[in-house]
DNA sequence: TCATATTATAGAAACGTTTCAATAGAATAA
DNA sequence: TTATTCTATTGAAACGTTTCTATAATATGA
């Protein structure tokens, strides 16, 4: 591997003055620093990203941990992240699972990124002090170095609850997706405030796990149910969809004999038929204010938390 | 930051011993090395990974460079590649776009895997003397340090082609995607292999470029044509869905009208209706053989370069 | 002209590890 | 007993950069 001596020897300067000269530093003049950049491309030199990681003690990485791969709804927020990021010069690690933790520990990124409920809130806390500033995506949580970057679930599900009412519904279940979690509590909260507001009590509360297959169990349950909700408000569009597949295939129909929400609005929503009413969260969009949020931080610019909006899209579940 | 020096201190020992006894070398007695491990523990003291890689040559980090997040197939590689990294305690950095170019030279990973089209190979093979070993998942490319790990697109797609051939359509059409692309080129090779044999020419061909939009395109061009093909052979999933849509729209029946078939069989395809008839890759195995792959090199033994398979998954769609 | 300020370059320390080579002390062998 | 081997530990060099400080050479001002 070529390093930074070999360009000085052959430059005939020293190692420091290649150094200034290849990070365009005025105090080397003009004719050497082009002398040395040259000569540096023509030995196609490149710094090493260890040893400058170690002297600058900074890495121009970002962390970002995740539960899964699989869900369409990270593709999005990772594209977005990373959008931002590159324009930056910033590197993207992505993780999910257990090495998570070594990489947190190791401070290997000058940020990092949660949204994977498996790490728990006890060794977040406990890493955050002394550790590069910390964004939690997926819970509300405080601490010295935390930052929480989350959505507006509770009044994002309030307004998709209200229209609801105001369409007539009124033995209105809610299907609930991995229960603590920060998500699903927040929507529900969002849920219940509405039915509340109208006066209304839950007719039935499902529990699923945010997954097609916890749908499809739940869709069991309302089929051999002899006094059907005539609603299911679904805490994400995953559920939505695996309860709509399976009643389908039992002849109930919809919307007419129950109707359906969602909430996230992935991409397959758009495909089923009938097409899933649910809450749209632009997360490429809130992946680049995520990125962008943290790029100012570290540039000591003072930011603004503010949890991400999401809109209502109606079309035809209910 | 706490670091190796806080910890002999503290321990009241070198730092050489902290050191191997951190790293659970045998010269130091089994009493000093629990005592020192306790109290790194105690201090919260990790290595830091900029340090370490310095001096070991190798970040234990592998990177993947895709040419963007959105797409469905990715999202399984991904997984697939993750999954068998982090059983090994390698770390995975991901990116796309220009930042790719950047990371790759300055080495941050003991090996790279590229399936970005935007990569030229001549860039490839410049910086493949001396550097980490490169894994191409997109190309046929010769070089010192590349190894090719691709999908056997040709045998593939010669199966799909001759069951289409043998279910009687005549006026059989291929929709391209990006034109030169290693995937196009061999999908394509193989389908034209297929009509060979059955002597039948190839009734038309229309040039889109891997997107659902370009389907949209193409269904155009079918729709004002009056003499239509009676069978789209499509070079992926995502065009194939984009002409359904476009063509059920204006009417034309599929596959009554016009039959159509994809390649990659992404899990939209499932719920289309008609549903797709494509060649399912399991990209999620296909990552992990990959990774393996790649961490069989790096640990010194000889590896075996085979083909991925895929297989006809018959559907509706003609 | 000489003293001083400016400019361009070089030397050397530092970042936090790993690991080679050296050493002191204990155990073993003669 | 003394020489030898073995065990546990340590000191110091090295990895490849960046950056502080020193210095030589040149330019500026009186």
């Amino acid at each position: 591997m070529v390093t930074i001596k070999d360009v000085a020897k052959k430059a005939g300067h020293s190692i420091s003055t290649v150094s200034y000269a290849l990070n365009n530093d005025s105090r080397i003049s003009e004719k050497t620093a082009n002398k040395i950049k040259e000569i540096a491309k023509e030995m196609n030199y490149f710094p090493s990203a260890a040893a400058r990681n170690l002297k600058r003690k900074t890495t121009k990485t970002i962390f970002v941990a995740i539960s899964d791969f699989g869900g369409p709804v990270y593709n999005e927020l990772l594209d977005g992240i990373h959008h931002e990021l590159a324009k930056n010069d910033y590197t993207m690690i992505v993780s999910t699972g257990v090495s998570t933790d070594k990489i947190l520990k190791q401070r290997g990124s000058d940020a990092s990124i949660i949204s994977d409920i498996n790490i728990t809130d006890k060794f977040l806390v406990q890493i955050s002090n002394g550790h590069s500033p910390i964004f939690v995506l997926d819970r509300s949580l405080k601490g010295n170095n935390i930052y929480n970057l989350t959505i507006d679930n509770l009044n994002a599900m309030f307004e998709l609850t209200e229209d609801i009412i105001k369409k007539g519904y009124k033995r209105i279940a809610f299907v609930h997706g991995v229960i603590d979690s920060y998500d699903n509590k927040t929507r529900f909260e969002g849920f219940l405030k509405a039915m509340n507001a109208f006066n209304l009590n839950v007719y039935k509360e499902y529990k699923g796990s945010f997954t097609k297959e916890s749908g499809y169990k739940i869709a069991d349950e309302i089929i051999n149910d002899k006094q059907r909700p005539d609603m299911l408000v679904c805490s994400n569009d995953e559920m939505a969809l695996g309860i709509i597949e399976k009643l389908q295939l039992n002849n109930i129909l919809i919307p007419e004999e129950i109707g359906i929400s969602g909430f996230d609005d992935i991409e397959l929503s758009k495909y089923f038929s009938p097409r899933l009413t649910s809450i749209k969260v632009d997360h490429f969009n809130w992946g680049r204010r995520i990125a962008k949020t943290i790029l100012n931080l570290l540039k000591g610019k003072d930011i603004v938390v503010k949890k991400e909006k999401g809109t209502l899209v109606k079309r035809e579940s209910y």
